[in-house]
RNA sequence: GCGUCUGUAGCUCAGCUGGAUAGAGCAAUAGCCUUCUAAGCUAUGGGUCGUAGGUUCGAAUCCUACCAGACGCGCCA
């Protein structure tokens, strides 16, 4: 293990910069290039109370050191500025790389614990009877591959959509159905027909007051389990979710639990009496509140005047009940960053409530899509769908597929995967918290850092396997690998399960995919440098190993982000 | 007005638990296919890190103020 003889090495320095060598193990970082070792340990912080300057405490490190034994794979120490360099034995990491992948491939880099700890996440959570925008994309697969790497890192996760399947929304596609709509109209496209009725209410809402004043009581009657109006909502759900699960299974995602904000109507009673009972809902101007004032956190409205509910107390009866349901260690809301007051509002009326898990409730964020200068909004009907950049791209990459590899026997379907990934992954370029103008230009590139650079560089590792034609074996000999390019791609292979920390612990899968971009440049550089099949008999079974790890690290990487994997392309 | 987020190359973004010369991709220019898929590789140019202070041996990174943009702030979700 790696990471067991860099430990050694905090331990030995561990007497002399009085420190612990567990602090001294996580102040190691990776130098900016491969020229200053694999680790380095800035001597800085110690320079003043040991005081010594940073330079000559490096070179004390390093005597002290060389002094004794160097522990397994450690190569050598070298000083440079106020740094203590520690470089490894390529053999080693050739070693630590090659033969874990090649015993389980599949859990390679990946975090096995005694006891999964329970994540809860909840994401995608479109609503009904809204056509899947564009902007939807961001929670989904954000949340989806958090889900994947949670899973690798040794969570046991808990998936869980909130559809907005609940609200006053509702009781404005019940009123604009009655006015203009149909039961042909919503033959054909449903999602479009409900979606023109959910945009012709809110051009006329401006003209006639009376319009939401009957959404609203339509939405109270809904609550008060009108059954006329039960039976409409019903439809339009159905509707909905089965156009939506198309789409999910198109995207390869699945979720544990579809409990949409209906789903916990039967609860809030019981939750409003508490809440009162424990004073922390007052009425006021009609309404049922919790003042949050004091803290900051504005005025929380729990129950209109009509006394129906609102998507906080929803949220709150549904935070209770995963509670009691899972019992988890975590939840996460993948929601974007406009809901944050609400989400503060949330954690603390359970907080209030007593329920001390509270603070392991976590807001996602993330930024939003807006459409040229404008927002995108539904209510204004300039969306951009999720289904039409998907058949859009899907068109572009056929012509690219059929330009470039025109004797491909299933142009349609690697079109089809290509697309996706360059869509998924363009959607996952930049961190979370950054908002993105949409771009047609920007989403629909093959070129580059994106999606199909990733799939292009694992066709290659797919197509040399192949024509290899056997199946690659262990070598014994890991000091084989001398090229600067094999050496570099191993030392990327070996820092996989660094990239799947991060990607937990900072939440972002974004941090995958630039590892992954990583690995697909140093595998090209490789791939460049490098002949692969025609080499002699021992230089071939080490290289066509390496490209069997290279191979495997991608396709998992790329199954963390939901990007498929075309074999040929 | 208050709060949150964002501001780094022409464009899109990394780097932000302070540290080694501020990095990629796109676009531009110049090379590399009689050899494993050129959706690739190599090279070149391109930067007051929003502005001004402060903390520090050291600041793109931390603190303060200001500027610009996005979002949120009582009956939408």
């Amino acid at each position: 293990m790696i990471e067991k003889s860099l430990f050694r090495i905090c331990e030995n320095l561990s007497e002399f910069l009085e420190a612990s060598p567990q602090d001294l193990f996580s102040m190691l970082e990776f130098p900016p290039d491969s020229s200053k070792g694999d680790r380095a340990l800035p001597c800085f912080r110690f320079a003043k109370a040991m005081k010594k300057s940073p330079q000559d405490l490096a070179s004390a490190c390093k005597s002290i050191l060389v002094r004794q034994e160097l522990p397994l794979g450690i190569d050598r120490i070298e000083t440079a500025g106020g740094y203590c360099n520690i470089y490894l034995k390529s053999s080693f990491v050739a070693k630590e790389v090659l033969e874990p992948l090649f015993s389980s491939p599949e859990t390679y880099g990946h975090l096995i614990r005694d006891k999964a700890p329970v994540a809860v996440i909840e994401f995608s959570s479109p609503n009904i009877a809204k056509p899947f925008s564009i902007g939807h994309l961001r929670s989904t697969n954000i949340g989806a591959s958090l889900s994947r790497i949670f899973q690798a890192r040794g969570w046991k996760v808990i998936k869980i959509n909130h559809l907005g399947d609940w609200g006053t929304q509702f009781g404005k596609l019940i009123a604009a159905y009655r006015r203009w709509g149909s039961a042909d109209q919503l033959g054909e496209d449903p999602i479009r027909a409900l979606f023109k009725l959910y945009v012709k209410f809110h051009e006329e809402e401006d003209k006639d007051a009376t319009l939401l004043q009957e959404a609203r009581e339509n939405f109270a009657k809904l609550e008060k389990k009108d059954e006329e109006a039960r039976e409409l909502w019903q439809w339009f759900r159905d509707l909905t979710l089965k156009e939506l699960k198309t789409l999910y299974d198109k995207l390869s995602i699945g979720f544990d639990y579809y409990w949409g904000e209906s789903f916990y109507m039967d609860q809030i009673p019981d939750l409003i009496k508490t809440l009162q009972e424990k004073n922390l809902a007052q009425e006021s101007e009609g309404a049922l509140i919790v003042d949050l004032k004091d803290e900051g956190n504005g005025v929380a409205l729990l129950r209109k005047g009509d006394e129906s509910s609102l998507y906080l107390t929803r949220d709150l009866a549904a935070a209770i009940y995963r509670h009691q349901q899972f019992s988890f260690d975590q939840m996460l809301y993948i929601v974007g960053g406009e809901q944050q007051l609400h989400f503060k509002q949330l954690f603390s009326i359970l907080k209030k409530l007593g329920q001390d898990w509270s603070d392991r409730c976590e807001h996602i964020n993330f930024g939003q899509i807006s459409f040229g200068d404008e927002r995108m909004s539904t209510r204004k009907g300039n969306v951009v769908f999720l289904s039409d950049v998907l058949s859009r791209a899907k068109e572009m990459a056929q012509n690219i597929v059929r330009e470039k590899n025109p004797e491909l026997e299933n142009i349609e379907d690697v079109a089809e995967q290509v697309s996706l990934g360059a869509v998924l992954f363009a959607d996952l370029s930049a961190r979370r918290a950054k908002s993105v103008k949409f771009s047609w230009e920007d989403i629909l590139s093959f070129d580059g850092e994106t999606g199909p650079y990733l799939q292009y560089a694992f066709v290659r590792t797919r197509s040399l396997l192949e024509r290899y034609g056997k199946k690659p074996e262990m070598i014994e000999d890991f000091s084989q690998f001398q090229a600067p390019e094999e050496v570099e791609l191993l030392r990327t292979l070996s820092q996989f399960s660094y990239a799947l920390e991060r990607a937990e612990k900072e939440r972002e899968p974004f941090v995958v995919g630039q590892y992954l971009i990583e690995v697909t440049k140093r595998f090209n550089r490789f791939y460049q440098a490098v002949r692969i099949l025609d080499t002699e008999a021992q230089q071939l079974k080490g290289r066509i190993l390496l490209v069997f790890a290279a191979s495997k690290v991608l396709e998992s990487g790329m199954k963390l982000l939901g990007i498929p994997r075309p074999e040929k392309m």
